[in-house]
DNA sequence: TTGTGACTTCAAGTCCGTT
DNA sequence: CAACGGACTTGAAGTCACA
């Protein structure tokens, strides 16, 4: 399993984790509804900027999204 | 300091730990020896699959790159 | 509430070189 | 050996309408 695949299923249940809807987390972390929804899908390569604001609206360390 | 800024000494002080010049880790990682220059400078803002690139030459989890 | 195709803008990433 | 520039191609960022 690949980065992408890792940080979709980290995503996916770190959001549910907190019970939040994608379009809260979008909010959250400041990021495009769409957008978070195709990366629990695996269907994007985002940037490290990204995942940065991800981890940080999800208040875990980036590792926990990409290890 | 930001995700991009901590990549970059990172980077450098685990190439340098390996006694590595910025070619032979660019050849290690599979990337352009002028991308791992840039990246060292915090100049550019990487993809998840170049960190992950470079964790795996490092042989270190992507984690230690940017936490 | 989430998935998806389509789209534009702009940066990621490569390759040539010089300092 | 590393910093840096210019020019280039590819692909990510970001958004929307609609299923």
């Amino acid at each position: 399993m690949d980065v992408i695949d890792r940080l979709a299923r980290n995503l996916r249940r770190l959001r549910q984790l907190k019970g939040w809807s994608q379009e809260e987390f979008a909010f959250r972390a400041e990021i495009h509804r769409t957008y978070i929804s195709d990366l629990e899908r695996g269907a994007r390569n985002p940037t490290i900027t990204v995942v940065s604001r991800l981890a940080t609206a999800l208040q875990v360390p980036i590792g926990d999204l990409l290890d």
